[in-house]
DNA sequence: CCGAATCCATATGGATACTG
DNA sequence: CAGTATCCATATGGATTCGG
């Protein structure tokens, strides 16, 4: 079994920091999936309005751009403002928390460019090795 | 793709940090799927064999760890090393590179527990605020 | 203009059996 | 023990259509 000191023991034999019903992965879904990263930071600069969003990010589909805001609303990471005019404007936003969470995105971010080459070069390494 | 007619300048507007053939893209999806963050973080504290994995991660499958592993193996993140014994001893273990990831990474973690309560209230919110 | 509903293709994850 | 191969279920993403 396994006896890692910062875990105390359940009953049941589950060990790490990340059980499965789990606030981290709550949060690396939504910034793991395929848009909301994306949304997130293109909503940095300030307020957008939905197809303001879409031309932006350029390649997204109304769909996925609704579900996404939709969820990111949600979770209070965005803020939603519908205005009852004709034809209907509605307005996103980051919020404060929203907001705090690019913090430490941003600290990944920038592991990411920096390391790129670093990850680039393992992969060709791992392609030449090949006895596979 | 992307190359849409209607498209605006992106060049003169705030520039996509995340253009789409992307390296924070590439590492997003690292840890951003269902394991590898999870192998990263169970490999922190050291070396660890293939089974030994699969038992601290627990409700993971032989499958899902292998290929998990040799993703994390070919982008650099973790060093495989088999000896030749009967039976088979297979090790793995954090790269410096995997390490350096895990600083980043740590901030986001630290963001998801602080703010968990912040999310889940949101949640909350928006269901009793939502028609009905 | 905003976005929900429907329908569909593919990606991802898993159970199990098999191999060296 | 440490995987790989096969087969299958579901999740995710997208095109299109419809509606307020």
């Amino acid at each position: 079994m396994n006896d890692n000191p910062h875990n105390p023991d359940v009953s049941s034999s589950e060990s790490l920091v990340l059980a499965q019903p789990c606030p981290i992965r709550d949060v690396l879904d939504r910034i793991g999936d395929q848009w909301s990263l994306l949304v997130l930071l293109t909503l940095r600069p300030g307020t957008r309005r939905f197809n303001q969003l879409r031309r932006e990010i350029d390649d997204i589909s109304k769909q996925m751009l609704s579900r996404t805001l939709k969820q990111l609303e949600q979770d209070g990471l965005v803020s939603r403002t519908a205005y009852p005019e004709v034809p209907p404007r509605v307005e996103y936003q980051l919020t404060e928390l929203g907001q705090s969470l690019l913090t430490p995105v941003a600290a990944l971010v920038a592991w990411a460019e920096q390391h790129q080459p670093a990850v680039n070069a393992a992969r060709e390494r791992y392609k030449h090795t090949t006895a596979r």
